[in-house]
DNA sequence: TCCCAGGAATTCC
DNA sequence: GGAATTCATGGG
């Protein structure tokens, strides 16, 4: 991997294991638009980015070498080796292949806590394309506008201080639902740090599980997905409609529950549990996995 | 009209 | 203690 700054845009050459589309469409993420083939704008740690791929080329444009060293290398996992990653999940079990051939240039993201946090909570029973429009809305009211491109406004996402004077009326202005009570209680805890970053960090994973369990509205599959995109944690496994569908066609044959994969995924894949289940959740959706009957 | 969505809380038995 | 129901909202 080689990096280059040419006049104001960072240049990544000769990069491996990446796709930039898979990347952002593989679920993990919301906060972006296609542009073009292989070119999004992505907004990101308060930053507005606008990003191509050419083949095993990167260009970040508007990017400066600090800015790449300081956020975007560590928020595209770039310094992550996921040829070692895709390697150690073959090797233990070929029923992958599939899905890490199919989707090989997924990376995990190195996402901001509180936005993945309050992002995951709306995330429950919708569909992808609905959660990415409540997100742009919060994210237009309440955040800062942090640039344009071709005329058109993009806004950060809220900090946990703006959010948390919302009340659940205002958020049910944003069409939340029943999830309205379930943020104004993700804000207060954040808030009065009972349910940090910082607290989390220093904890084993079933302590972390337990503390974000405490908010409202948070479960095993949001806690997890939290843990995954939003607190770097790569054994986490999220378990949803798509994985259960999956790890049910591929390895059981039959219906089984949630608590069983869990304890499998856990056993199974270990420390790379992350990966394993982003590889298969976007190819279980992306292949429109039914239930297995 | 019915069914489902990157679920979780509540109620029912 | 596990299974069924409820919770808003939008789309197919």
């Amino acid at each position: 991997m080689i990096i280059k700054e040419i006049e104001n845009d960072l240049y990544i050459e000769e990069i491996e294991d990446f796709d930039l589309g898979q990347t952002l469409e593989c679920g993990q993420c919301f906060r972006f638009e296609k542009l073009l083939d292989n070119e999004y704008i992505i907004v990101a740690m308060n930053k507005l980015l606008r990003v191509k791929q050419v083949q095993k080329n990167v260009i970040l444009y508007n990017t400066s070498l600090s800015d790449y060293k300081n956020i975007w290398e560590k928020y595209f996992d770039f310094n992550n080796d996921y040829k070692k990653i895709k390697e150690w999940l073959l090797l233990k079990d070929n029923k992958l292949e599939d899905a890490i051939t199919s989707k090989y240039g997924v990376r995990l993201l190195n996402q901001d806590f509180f936005e993945i946090l309050i992002t995951f909570i709306i995330s429950q029973n919708k569909q992808i394309p609905h959660i990415k429009h409540i997100v742009n809305q919060l994210s237009e009211q309440y955040g800062s506008k942090i640039g344009e491109y071709n005329g058109k406004s993009y806004y950060s996402f809220p900090t946990v201080e703006s959010l948390g004077k919302l009340s659940e009326v205002e958020f049910r202005e944003l069409k939340v639902g029943f999830r309205a009570p379930y943020l104004v209680d993700a804000c207060k805890k954040v808030i009065d740090g009972s349910v940090t970053n910082e607290l989390i960090a220093t904890k084993n994973n079933e302590d972390a599980l337990k503390i974000l369990l405490q908010i409202k509205g948070v479960g095993t599959k949001v806690a997890h997905c939290v843990m995954l995109f939003g607190l770097s944690r790569r054994d986490s496994f999220p378990i949803d409609v798509w994985i259960k569908r999956i790890m049910e066609n591929i390895y059981y044959k039959k219906e089984t529950s949630k608590e069983e994969i869990q304890t499998f995924a856990k056993e199974h894949f270990g420390e790379y549990g992350g990966y394993a289940q982003q590889y298969l959740f976007y190819y279980a959706r992306d292949n429109k996995i039914i239930d297995y009957e």
